[in-house]
DNA sequence: CTGAAAGCGCTTACAG
DNA sequence: CTGAAAGCGCTTACAG
């Protein structure tokens, strides 16, 4: 059997009530005591349930992650990063892939209600703005990854909108003119951050990107090749196409090899996140990366700052995005666009 | 305040007892009662406390997940099988990434310990046995992706052996004859049977797999490239390339472009795993496949059979690797052998 | 069919 | 400096 902390204290002569203080460093003990309990946990081994003193103390000292899919690479590498700031700071956290499905959501929002879990960091589509409100009033939030206005909960995001300008901005420099963008959805606020970011920049520059170049297609492989086929297919194809996630890029990657485009040479491609694919793919993306690191460690900071000071109002941790240049981008040729 | 189960029974009339009862469903309660309380229950938006329940009854509900990295794509999809089949028997799960690493493989298994979870599943290298041993006298744990002979623990693997026959076999039907074989670590049983199923097929085919073709590297990209850029350039290189990961593999991709050597004609690449990484490249990578939510599910599933009847001996699942073609192996060239 | 009571393993005032 | 006791929110024999 596990060795409890009656077993100390009988074993030490003492009380629970002392062994409990050694343990949490609370109260005066004599050094000896002291000295002497601490050696008697060591020889049983013993642990502290974490559960009972959870059950008294406040903490349960795990976090919940909400996301679309952790077999989803971006989010893969934004769990790490909570992860390990959690760790760091002795929290464990539960993983909760929701498909971004209402039914998902809930159900894993009242199992983490039901297990206490310290704080909740929501990365997951979540159009239910009365559940997020009630939920906040359980539990500290921090919402990753969007805006949630006109709620006032804390966020942590990364600058899309800079992130659409800086695309835009390197294509404008390499020349191209005629231009389109491939969205997985404009419900997001991400997603309209990186679009208008990235229209600003264009109209700056003089130009416009029409409506008609503006594609949303679904979130698999599949659909993005058949989208950018089609595209590549038509007239007055553009010679700059701005993905904005790295999967995405990768269909359109495909597509272009199956139509014959060559990539970079007739088609630039930039994508957004910087996840490993793009590096793995042939040519490589340049692609917006997000710092996926902070993101994570800025959520998990922002959680052990309400846990600390209460509910703050009116926290918002914007990141910067950053354009990392690799193969799929080069200078337009002229003469394609005729 | 959260309800309680007090307030329950107060609200009812009735003790907690049978509060308690209907909502495990035990015992005989009137059906009259039963409803009345069940409808306070949901008027008063009552959620058992999970961490009460557990400090009494046996589950905690949580499932711990130790794999090296989450943030790799393979683990993520295994990890994703592992939360599916969880979630579907009310299991949650924590991750743990160990980096392979002592010190974090320790500090985890002891919070693991600490918070009770029902049971542990280990993808992660885990070379000291005693702790195994120790970690399985007090929860059930399922051992995933390598063997831990001599203990008779339970576990789930992929046919490594087969995995290796088939790449073997794939690339001497395309008349391959001189290979080479890129792994990360033969330390582990996984590699090792690999390497033997590769290596037996050749044999059986009457060639041989000469050691200087057997070459391990690193497990980061760069590592596998420069390895692979120093293969290709030394004199009476392979045709045929067998690497033990997509990562590695990509890397011998991004090596094989740079010494301007074309895959798959001039060069064929087999890889291991079959993780998106594989259908991303260019060319898409032909890969041995790991049944990734096979191996999840598996696993959960011996975890959960010996929640109910105790640790059974000598479990030990064995599911079937398979070959998936894609554009990077093609019929050797005899010419480019000279 | 229902309830009183002990217990799970801790923490925390409070008293000494 | 140390301990007795109540309490956290449940479950589970046991008695009726």
């Amino acid at each position: 059997m596990k060795a409890t902390i009656y077993d100390i204290a009988r074993e030490a002569g003492v009380s629970i009530a002392t062994v409990s203080k050694v343990m949490n460093d609370k109260g005066k003990i004599s050094a000896a005591r002291r000295n002497q309990i601490l050696s008697i946990m060591q020889r049983l081994q013993y642990q502290p349930s974490a559960i009972a003193s959870a059950l008294t103390g406040k903490h349960t000292y795990t976090l919940g992650l909400l996301i679309p899919d952790i077999a989803n690479p971006f989010f893969a590498e934004v769990a790490r990063a909570v992860e390990d700031r959690g760790h760091q700071f002795g929290y464990c956290v539960i993983i909760c892939s929701t498909d971004n499905k209402d039914e998902r959501i809930e159900r894993y929002m009242t199992v983490l209600k039901q297990k206490q879990v310290d704080g909740i960091i929501i990365g997951t589509g979540l159009e239910n703005h009365a559940m997020l409100e009630e939920l906040r009033s359980i539990i500290p939030i921090v919402v990753i990854g969007r805006e949630v206005t006109p709620l006032d909960v804390p966020t942590v995001v990364a600058d899309d909108y800079r992130g659409g300008r800086l695309a835009a901005e390197h294509l404008l420099a390499l020349g191209h003119v005629r231009m389109a963008v491939l969205a997985e959805s404009l419900l997001i606020s991400s997603s309209r951050d990186r679009l208008r970011g990235f229209q600003d920049a264009i109209e700056d520059a003089g130009y416009a990107l029409p409506d008609d170049s503006i594609i949303a297609c679904g979130h698999v492989l599949e659909d993005s090749k058949a989208r950018v086929v089609k595209l590549l297919r038509g007239g007055n194809r553009p010679s700059g196409l701005f993905c904005f996630n790295d999967l995405l890029a990768v269909g359109a990657l495909q597509a272009a090899k199956e139509s014959n485009v060559h990539v970079p040479s007739e088609l630039s491609v930039v994508s957004f996140d910087n996840t490993i694919l793009a590096s793995v793919t042939n040519p490589p993306l340049t692609s917006i990366a997000q710092p996926m690191n902070q993101l994570g460690e800025a959520a998990v900071d922002l959680l052990l700052r309400q846990f600390e000071h209460g509910d703050l109002v009116h926290q918002r941790v914007s990141l910067r995005t950053e354009l990392i240049v690799r193969q799929s981008t080069d200078a337009a040729h002229p003469l394609k666009l005729l």
